[in-house]
DNA sequence: TATTAAATCGAACGTTTGTTCGAATGGGTC
DNA sequence: GACCCATTCGAACAAACGTTCGATTTAATA
């Protein structure tokens, strides 16, 4: 009963369109209508449209998390074997790579990144709320690294960095389907080649004498 | 005509409602309301929701983005005169200086500062085709003015260093009033503080081996 | 084949939304 | 004081929203 055929065409038409409308801007009559399901079955299978956005976010984002965590693990536990501190280059790594590859683990992972991209932005507390909840864990992890790897840094200084980590990253995730930003010298990257350039940027960044 | 009291109390409100919900979830009737002035004055003075939303944004983008266009030119011209290449790091401190020290301009400029930095990731096409339609004049000269200062980068590593550069700024932005992250070692810093912290992140990234 | 529970459907519910309109109000000018 | 134009006001509009409900269909079980 967990899954069936509407429910998750549902998911599917829902993630599609939060992407780029966003969850407040598209109705369920959209999702419906799109998905060729009737009206009634949001509510029968989701029971409230808070629910279905939950969902939507919740289906995929563990799954990355995941991935992302054991990444950030296997650097810490390959750090510890080798009585060595984890290098900033490698935890961003850890993290980035898993994130900017998602679009090419199944149909629709892409829609997915630009949503959670959207979601850290989003003004809508609903949407954000449920973000925050499930990126907690990992977010700590990430940051307990990066102190791990700069012990010198001041924790305010580290604080900031680590936004404007994520601020670039989620910026990027928000176009990785379409140039972000409408400039002349727009031009599109491959997603390897993507991971490469943020990290390089990021490491960098990191580094900086504060 | 230009200016009425109930008209300026109206983008008033509606720049504070706008920033920490949205335009979109920010109905006209909570608006008037918070502004104590009947509902059809939206429309008497603007015509249309989205009139008001463009007004509010131009209102001081237009004050801001002139400041960051003098800044700009600023720099190119002292480089100019004494015959070198602008640096990357004035270049960033042209651009990201005026934009943090922004709130400091005045009441409610701190929401406008928010409101921007969310317009940036707004999947809402009204919000944001207003936003990208003025700022395109100046992002095009920071665009060429980064690439005056490091004109061995390649287009494609220029233009998406560039989007790492926005998206770490933007999300800067919209956590100037309240930290971005949730975490345990979430300080907060005076705005000079975050220009410093800010460009010297971006400058490395920018100056990073490609 | 008869029974039963899950699933789908059409239709309507009550709210809230942006917008419109004519009447009422307000000073400033002849 | 009479007129006038800009502004404000109360009230209503149609449309779209999330949600609910009873009837209908579907598919598996006995």
């Amino acid at each position: 009963m967990a899954t069936s055929a509407t429910r998750e065409k549902i998911l599917d038409v829902a993630e599609e369109l939060f992407a780029h409308q966003g969850s407040r801007a598209t109705s369920l009559r959209a999702i419906t209508s799109a998905a060729g399901v009737n009206l009634a079955a949001v509510n029968y299978h989701f029971g409230a449209k808070e629910v279905l956005i939950e969902e939507v976010i919740s289906r995929r984002l563990v799954t990355l998390n995941g991935q992302r965590e054991q990444r950030l693990l296997e650097v810490r536990a390959s750090a510890v074997a080798a009585g060595r501190r984890p290098e900033t280059a490698e935890v961003l790594m850890a993290f980035v790579e898993p994130t900017l590859l998602f679009p090419q683990s199944g149909t629709g992972a892409g829609n997915f990144i630009t949503l959670v991209g959207r979601a850290m932005a989003d003004p809508d507390e609903t949407a954000r709320r449920i973000f925050v909840r499930l990126m907690q864990p990992v977010l700590q992890l990430f940051a307990e690294l990066l102190a791990e790897a700069q012990p010198e840094l001041a924790p305010e200084v580290l604080y900031w960095r680590l936004n404007f980590v994520i601020g670039a990253l989620s910026h990027t995730m928000r176009g990785i389907d379409r140039c972000p930003l409408p400039l002349e010298i727009a031009v599109a990257k491959s997603a390897p080649e993507l991971v490469r350039l943020l990290t390089g940027f990021l490491s960098a960044g990191m580094l900086a004498a504060p």
